[in-house]
DNA sequence: GAGGGAATGTAATAAAATAACATCTGATTT
DNA sequence: AAATCAGATGTTATTTTATTACATTCCCTC
């Protein structure tokens, strides 16, 4: 991605400020104080910095969390530990799961463009913290 | 499941009828015929449907496919081959990719209790006929 | 400084999901 | 049979998420 915008930024900061996955309408509203007032405004930022990688859609949440690590815009594929206690997001090694699924599509002659891995549990700080 | 309710029924062959993924709000015009009025009639029957594992949701796209086979219901778990061309839905076997997440989830220290595991592109069927 | 493309602003609307509350149904108990 | 209770339904209103449509502005190039 070459250069972000002015939008584009404030809505990228807003997400690294707290690695917590927010819906497009959190966002909107943490970003009142500069000027923002239309879903679009958000969604139109989100758009880019999600084909750019920096910014993961979450789909089971309807929510969008920042990359945790550079790469993501290179080998656009991401996979996701998503913590029903604390909400937390956790973005893991995918590079298995990825040959594993290449190797189900093989077989059925599909070809992948992306995948969606998102993974619902416990994570391990609320693991031992309660039994749930 | 017990036994299924009659709008649960109406709903279940709606999907069964055609294994295409449907949205809520599909169903919901589909069964007007039927006396379905409301969101929540179509809600309330995909709720039980899919705790049973007779029908399972597709979070990338908002929408209600019926299970293509029989053991969903046991091993509550299931992966899909989305094509973006046919929009036709297929589960596929996730043993493989199941395990491959449960070993980063194990690096991690995550406990799994569900995976949404879903693939979008394009299919063999529509990539015999256009390079796409 | 005129043209053109991308980004932005704004209002309105559509699509998806849930909340709240009333009613009905059928089984179980007394 | 009457009382009771849980589950399923019906209905209206509301919330949350996402997109359409159109006007305007900004920046680069010619
Ligand atoms: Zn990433
Ligand atoms: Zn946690
Ligand atoms: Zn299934
Ligand atoms: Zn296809």
């Amino acid at each position: 991605m070459s250069e972000l915008t002015r939008n584009q930024s404030l809505v990228l900061d807003a997400l690294q400020s707290d690695f917590q996955p927010a819906s497009a309408y959190t966002l909107l509203d943490r970003l009142r104080d500069h000027g923002f007032k239309a879903p679009l405004q958000v969604y139109r930022a989100l758009e880019k910095l999600v084909e750019s990688g920096l910014v993961h859609r979450l789909e089971s949440l309807n929510a969008f969390v920042a990359c945790q690590h550079d790469g993501c815009g290179r080998h656009r594929a991401a996979a996701f530990l998503i913590c029903e206690h604390c909400k937390s997001v956790t973005e893991f090694d995918h590079a298995r799961v990825q040959r594993a699924i290449g190797a189900s599509a093989k077989d059925a002659g599909f070809t992948v463009r992306r995948s969606v891995i998102e993974v619902e549990g416990c994570c391990a700080a609320c693991e031992g913290r309660d039994t749930g």
